[in-house]
DNA sequence: TCAAGCGGATTGTCAGACATTCTTTCAATC
DNA sequence: GATTGAAAGAATGTCTGACAATCCGCTTGA
């Protein structure tokens, strides 16, 4: 028998199924910034019971994924523009270290794959499904930080990012945004294919910095 | 009155009380690592219910300050070598950026904090007391990371850190180590007091070195 | 118009219960 | 003697129901 066979099926427990579900709600706008997630609610819509689903809250709460104020209970947290920047920021701090630490080390099979996605959010970019375009984006990024040695940088960012998807699908929505991010995805794509660590950095830092700028048109003009 | 006065005392519940209590003891090293935490016996020990209890652990689980496996139910994290290596590396990027940052923007006042923080850890590495030391240096740099204009870094390096806490107090222990913490912090201090951007982030970046090379010692000679 | 107070709604917390799963022990078999 | 298997005990996952404390909106009265 394989030594570090890890087959071992986990078990799915409603509150993690909780988690996800509400997370992935949360991902998709299914809830107003600002408004509140009523307890009694949420149980008969999800169909479980109240420690349950107080439970996948804590989770969530300690993601950043929701606030709760005492004797207020949870709400979908409205960032200001300052904390987007903060975010975005933290984001460019990881996102740059990975990409330049994964064009040192990524494996050809690796590469393929990231070679793969990239076509992937090509396609998403024609089209006019934002969801995709953000997903197909995501998956990018998580080959990238997959590959790039650390995988609590990949753990952090993946926790960044799921903070402002709200204003990555909104600027992934601006005129023009989704085929400029191709090509700087392209960019960063090219630079770690040659192996040129510093011209991958270089061009994951103008990548995110452009993200930035669009996620704040995009705040500008829809309020 | 004043327009910006939040002085409204947010009520302590049950749940936020026991994240703090059980984190506090899983800092102080109560429990041995790998060791598993019984839900009947903490309501006990800490006079709650368990549905309070288990909110508390999802939090916690959710800052990777404990384990939770289903079916088997919490426990303290095993870190392996390559996942501290992993925190520190992490840590060095969020830090290093942070006293960068801190070194531009910091005020005279908080400057005067900094070095207040720094005698007081001054005095600690000359006891013998591990917790006061390990307690002393995060104040050191929980100044730095509140002045360096990003409260995300800082939210970030409070988690990683925490993680950690294990390790960095027994390397504080380790013979020596505390002093040359001192130095490193001191060079860290003057530089940004010099205002010295290039000089604080070499100096930071040494110091995490240097602690996660302690680390690495302290963790060989333990086992 | 504004302040006080009242009532419904919501959250915080607990107790108790039960099915499922894990662990360990002990016996049976090879 | 070692390994397998079953059974008992312990711990977790989940639910129901309950009640006090708190918050929010509305009415009432000045």
């Amino acid at each position: 028998m394989p030594p570090d066979l890890n087959l071992r099926v986990l078990p799915r427990t409603v509150q993690q199924e909780t988690v996800d579900k509400l997370r992935l709600a949360i991902f998709s706008g299914v809830f107003e910034p600002g408004s509140r997630l009523v307890e009694s609610q949420l149980c008969v819509q999800l169909g479980i019971s109240r420690p349950s689903l107080r439970e996948a809250l804590r989770s969530l709460a300690a993601e950043r994924l929701i606030d709760i104020v005492p004797n207020r209970g949870p709400s979908i947290p409205e960032l200001t523009w300052e904390e987007v920047t903060a975010i975005y920021e933290a984001r460019e701090l990881l996102e740059v270290e990975a990409v330049g630490r994964c064009a040192k080390q990524i494996s050809d099979e690796q590469l393929a794959a990231l070679e793969k996605s990239l076509y992937a959010f090509e396609e998403a970019a024609s089209s006019n499904d934002g969801l995709a375009r953000v997903t197909t984006a995501a998956d990018f990024y998580s080959i990238i930080l997959a590959n790039c040695g650390n995988p609590i940088l990949e753990e952090i960012h993946r926790g960044l990012v799921a903070r402002i998807s709200l204003f990555r699908s909104r600027s992934m929505s601006l005129e023009g945004r989704a085929m400029s991010s191709l090509e700087e995805m392209r960019e960063i794509y090219e630079a770690i294919a040659a192996r040129d660590e510093k011209a991958a950095r270089k061009a994951s830092r103008r990548h995110v910095l452009k993200a930035m700028a669009a996620a704040k048109k995009s705040m500008d003009t829809t309020n």
